[in-house]
DNA sequence: GCTCAGGGCATTTTT
DNA sequence: TGCCCTGAGC
């Protein structure tokens, strides 16, 4: 037998081996499903098949990335660089670029990613004189999207009746319109949205026979992972790239459905069967990453859920620790909580930083958890929130390439027209707009006439400016035809004036934006080197553009320093096929649960389910699940209860131990050994959301010098912003003096005060100093609390 | 055309 | 609290 298939269980090998016809594998989580999908490409290609006649759709460029390098070693690279991997949105913005001329489109159309469009339909709504409060552009926008999800045109929304009638009730009756328009404008612009992408394949395939026949003919099997997350325009284009030889091989796992937001649909897993007579179902049910008591947790979570697939899912390894769950008087007690924990575990099990993840809902939520991390001097990393490709001068310097490449794009035109400052207002803009409104051409074919054509009533001096920025980019796009990509970029970033205007800003801010484009050009040249080594002689900058436009925060490597040891913060759904030896799910509450106004709560329901079942599952050792009872939410505090799912659980598998009420109690329960003064008065920096990985932000480093140990230093590297909280940042700057009296800015013994989370009290007494400092506060309509300041969120009034 | 102050408002996950 | 938009004033 070939080695590979000797590491495969008997499931696993039977997937791998079988070769008749259609194939559903449904792996439960841990269960081995990406070495199956690995081993199953190593194995066509071991007999026989070529590699680009294989076709092997992923979920995030990352995933692709992995199972190439994989099956490279299994395999060799040589093969792998050939194989059709990728997913669904760069794979077919390959092919609809090389068979655009079918669908109109010229092939050097370029992307609008969300914010692209949310500002298309923004501008549109405005246009119509719409009250943009009626017409919400994100709700406009996701109204679209899932349209061109389930390939609803515009046309065939304005005919659907059901649409038509929901629009109705809504009180949005245009929003069919406003598809209409955008729709036009996109086409003008020579843009897809990301939808679009899919949208477009499906009406290229459905139109153009031959060219489905000839990818038909090329791709001898499709292979498709997280199937549970496809939706139905993914569906169809599976489904009828593999209409003739029938080799299709899709992997998912129901359990873990968790982007139906995207108009993913479980119902695709469910019904393969129906859709393929001869479908061969398999089902891995070992799980291999996490403990028995893990697995159990996770099961007895999942089988309340109606709609799943009938499978076992168990564990050989140890039974382990349980899931526990604890509940904190506040966020911030939270983020104590955790890092005490990790440092605790640390020490007794010697466990190092990266064998902990922390888990959130929503990216806003690390907040908390940065700091706490910043405070005890544990090293950590957050994936996700603003992607590298979402921040300002990044966009702006990509606008430049997308205008050069497709000088039709509005939304990049827009950006750069007056960016760096040159004197083309919005008045101008405005103008411009309206011309080629009524005149039916796109924005740049107006910019690069004569102002008389199209009646453009401006006035000299703009004139001159409009041709300026005119020739400016032609000049760009005859240079991108002669020189590389880096040249090119470097040369763009000089002339359009955007690098003295960078040069010029001095603040921490400007240098942090500096150095942010120059890791642009790095990937560039990084980009191009790679390309270079796999053959390609003349690597254009639209080949870059190709590459980033569908790149997200989730496919970057970012921490390059591959032994970097840190603790990971990132949402659930960006940690879907990671693993982690100790897992900490934290804010637990159902707050986040759609209200009742949902139209189908009992599958929103299902879904939260499921993304919490994602996120226990991670753990391979231990799990541990937080909540908070009072949580600071816009600028107000409220009082939360722990979700449904916690109160769900079998209390067999979970702890529920309620052990932590009031600040006090953990304090006793858990010595602060590593307190470090130095380190606290240090603490007026908030970790913000907005920065991320290794990129330049607002970075500090610090020294820690460990107690008992000897002479080991260690060097924190921080990019943080620094704290925007007034009143929380005067406390503890106060307190960190060791202020004796107390009085610390305005709040003293006698003191009025508003404190969020109880209504307004009066401070009664203070003890303790510095960081430590405990107010009794007697509230109005509860009796005393004792506060931390550390932890208090107080108000003079 | 640009800047800044102040009002209004608030849903999350990602290709 | 903090973002985003608007409108006043330069």
């Amino acid at each position: 037998m070939i080695d590979y298939l000797c590491q495969l269980n008997d499931s696993q090998r039977e997937a791998v081996l079988y070769n008749d016809g259609p194939s559903l594998v449904v792996a439960g989580a841990g269960s081995g499903k990406t070495r199956v999908l690995t081993y199953k490409i190593a194995h066509l290609l071991q007999n026989g098949y070529q590699p680009h006649a294989i076709l092997a759709l992923t979920f995030t460029n990352k995933a692709a990335r992995e199972m190439k390098q994989r099956i490279a070693a299994v395999t060799n690279e040589y093969v792998t660089r050939y194989l059709w991997m990728g997913t669904f949105h760069s794979i077919f913005y390959r092919i609809l670029r090389r068979e655009a001329t079918h669908i109109g489109y010229p092939s050097d159309f370029t992307i609008y990613d969300s914010s692209d469009s949310k500002n298309l339909i923004k501008t549109i709504i405005k246009e119509m004189q719409l009250d943009d409060k009626q017409y919400r552009p994100g709700m406009v926008q996701s109204r679209i999207s899932n349209a061109k999800n389930s390939l609803i045109t515009c046309s065939a929304y304005e005919r659907n009746k059901e649409l038509v009638k929901y629009d109705n009730y809504a009180k949005t009756p245009l929003v069919s319109e406003i598809y209409r328009r955008y729709q036009n404008r996109c086409q003008k612009a020579e843009v897809m949205d990301f939808d679009e992408l899919l949208l477009q394949t499906n009406i290229l395939f459905r139109d153009n026979p031959d060219v489905l026949a000839k990818y038909q003919e090329q791709f001898q099997y499709v292979l498709v992972d997280e199937y549970q997350d496809t939706n139905f325009a993914q569906h169809l284009i599976v489904t009828r790239l593999c209409e003739k030889h029938q080799h299709v091989f899709v992997v998912g796992d129901d359990a873990q459905s968790i982007y139906s937001f995207r108009g993913a649909n479980i119902d695709n897993m469910l019904r393969f069967k129906d859709n393929y007579e001869d479908c061969k179902l398999f089902k891995l049910e070992r799980n291999y990453r996490s403990t028995q008591n893990i697995v159990d947790a996770a099961n007895s979570l999942i089988t309340k859920n109606k709609e799943r697939i009938d499978k076992t899912v168990y564990s050989e390894n140890e039974k382990g620790s349980r899931v526990t769950v604890h509940s904190t008087y506040s966020d911030y007690e939270e983020g104590y909580l955790v890092s005490s924990v990790i440092l605790d575990m640390m020490r007794d099990n010697r466990y190092s930083y990266s064998d902990f993840a922390i888990l959130y809902r929503t990216n806003a939520q690390s907040r908390v958890l940065e700091e706490a991390m910043h405070k005890r001097m544990i090293k950590y990393k957050v994936y996700g929130s603003q992607s590298f490709y979402q921040r300002k001068e990044i966009k702006d310097v990509i606008a430049y390439f997308r205008a050069v490449i497709n000088p039709s794009d509005e939304e990049s035109v827009k950006r750069i027209i007056n960016y760096p400052v040159r004197g083309i207002g919005n008045t101008t803009i405005d103008k411009l707009r309206q011309a080629a409104t009524s005149a039916n051409v796109s924005l740049w074919t107006v910019i690069a006439s004569p102002s008389e054509e199209y009646a453009l009533a401006v006035n000299k001096g703009t004139a001159g400016k409009l041709r300026d920025f005119r020739l400016m980019i032609e000049d760009f796009q005859d240079n991108s035809k002669k020189t590389s990509a880096v040249d090119i970029a470097e040369y763009i970033i000089k002339r359009s004036g955007i690098a003295a205007t960078l040069t010029q800003d001095t603040s921490i801010e400007g240098i942090s934006r500096r150095e942010n484009v120059q890791e642009l050009m790095n990937a560039i040249n990084e980009f191009v080197l790679i390309k270079q080594e796999e053959g390609s002689e003349n690597v254009s900058l639209t080949d870059f553009l190709m590459e980033v436009s569908l790149m997200t925060d989730q496919d970057q490597d970012w921490d390059k320093d591959e032994n970097a040891d840190l603790v990971t913060l990132m949402t659930v759904h960006s940690a879907k096929g990671l693993e982690f030896n100790n897992v900490f799910i934290v804010g637990m509450e159902n707050d986040l649960f759609p209200s009742q106004h949902s139209m189908d709560s009992l599958r929103a329901m299902e879904e939260e389910r499921r993304l919490f079942y994602v996120a226990i599952t991670r753990a391979k050792r231990n799990c541990i699940i937080t909540y908070a009872k009072n949580r600071y939410r816009n600028g107000q505090s409220i009082t939360t209860q722990p979700s449904f799912f916690i109160k769900d659980i079998d209390g067999k598998y979970l702890d529920f131990p309620d052990n932590i009420e009031l600040p006090g109690k953990i304090f006793g329960s858990r010595s602060m050994s590593v307190q470090n003064p130095a380190w606290d008065a240090d603490t007026s920096f908030y970790g913000s959301s907005k920065r991320r990985g290794n990129f330049a932000g607002n970075s500090y480093s610090t020294e820690r010098r460990q107690s008992g140990t000897g002479q080991q230093h260690e060097t924190h590297q921080h990019t943080v912003a620094p704290l925007k909280n007034p009143n929380y940042k005067r406390l503890e700057k106060a307190a960190d003096a060791g202020e004796k009296k107390h009085t610390i800015e305005g709040i003293s013994v006698g003191n009025k005060i508003v404190h969020n989370l109880f209504g307004e009290g009066e401070v009664i007494a203070l003890e303790g100093t510095g960081n430590n400092t405990l107010a009794t506060i007697k509230f109005k309509n509860t009796s005393e609390k004792k506060l931390l300041l550390k932890y208090a969120r107080l108000k003079v009034i």
